[in-house]
DNA sequence: AAACATTTGTCCGTATGTATA
DNA sequence: ATATACATACGGACAAATGTT
């Protein structure tokens, strides 16, 4: 008989797998910047740094080459890709692009309750915005459009926009780009526009959402 | 001194790798249907079948997972996914977006040597449908939005479209769906839009000339 | 419940090909 | 040009995990 009160967890596995390990924590280094832009990965070296073999370690090489963050140069060298200051403008307008069409795929799914977490999830991005924990703010921020983007219910979009905000996120980090008071204010707009159902008027909001830091270059 | 003329082969390496081998075979028959939808996948029969060792087949079935065509579980299994015929409600809507964001973006780097090329190829396209030669036409129809995509010149709209295409292709294949005498008319009003650089209207044309497929269900 | 069969996950040795002296 | 050093690509064996009898 249990005394302790153990946590079932119902969730998925506790345990990831090496390759799975070794995947995050690389892209992390490379996001962050730990792991330089054009530095060149020995999968030797890498293995022995986190502990594993070198097979997680090319699994998970070759899985950051498929979302353009290493460039494999076969029976050469692996290395990390550069971050060109021009990505970001190529980067955003697709990212827009499916983020407005993400509000319209929402709209006949929102609920109260949807409405209402976009609502607190903006408070938090104004405080994190006010007190300029810039950082925190990106993820808030993506937490919001992550909210919008689930209620738009599609595979698809999930895949495409985990791939680009990934990028993204690496772009803000090396270029110490920051979210503005404005993007606040652009996000009342759009929990407006998603209740009225404006689905015109949310397209161009979301598109100057994010285009908007373009201009910041 | 050499009699014979060797063709000097400037392009990229002529040798694939297992993997690469692998993972084309692999695709292919997935999204032709040789490998059913809900299908097993053991890597060592894989492996046998192609030749090669285990350790390319299983960094391919990565690859695919990451795109979607198999999903693996963990210490227990591989199965190819399925094919609902609702994906294709999820398939074209960003699709659409991305098409038609290229065409604006392709916009400003059109060259006559570009539209030439999209001509050429609409009829091609033309002739495929009139034969109902139905695959071949889905063949030329990715040859032409590709024409566009690249003069769009972004590689993350590239890295988008590769994976929704090959989804696409799959869709048409286990679906049997095949385009029309319409299709063959939007691309000529595609052109001249494009010619007339009128943004608006080609963003109409082009997610209709995808969308109007989902009524086909 | 426990041992077995099967399949996946990991490790590491070797072959191949590239760059450098 | 040849040889050497080195990194990757591949192969095959072992370990771990799952499902079954």
């Amino acid at each position: 008989m249990n005394v302790l009160p153990i946590p079932t967890d119902h969730s998925k596995p506790i345990r990831l797998s090496a390759k799975e390990n070794a995947y995050n924590q690389l892209q992390q280094w490379i996001i962050d910047g730990t792991l330089l832009p054009g530095e060149k990965l020995n999968d030797t070296e890498l293995a022995k740094a986190l502990g594993v073999s070198r097979t997680p370690i090319r699994e998970s090489l070759q899985l950051l080459e498929s979302q353009g963050f290493v460039k494999m140069y076969p029976g050469k060298a692996t290395q990390v890709t550069e971050v060109e200051k021009d990505s970001i403008k190529d980067l955003l307008p697709p990212l827009a692009v499916i983020q407005a069409l993400s509000a319209e795929l929402a709209i006949p799914n929102l609920t109260d309750e949807i409405l209402e977490q976009l609502k607190k999830t903006n408070d938090l991005f104004s405080d994190a915005i006010r007190t300029e924990n810039y950082y925190s703010a990106l993820k808030v921020d993506e937490q919001f459009h992550k909210i919008i983007v689930s209620a738009a219910n599609n595979k698809y979009i999930d895949g495409i926009l985990e791939s680009l905000q990934a990028h993204v996120r690496r772009q803000f980090f090396h270029n110490s780009i920051a979210l503005t008071e404005k993007s606040v204010d652009d996000h009342w707009e759009i929990i407006n526009l998603l209740e009225a159902g404006d689905v015109q008027a949310l397209s161009t909001v979301m598109k100057e959402n994010w285009v908007r830091n373009i201009n910041k270059f």
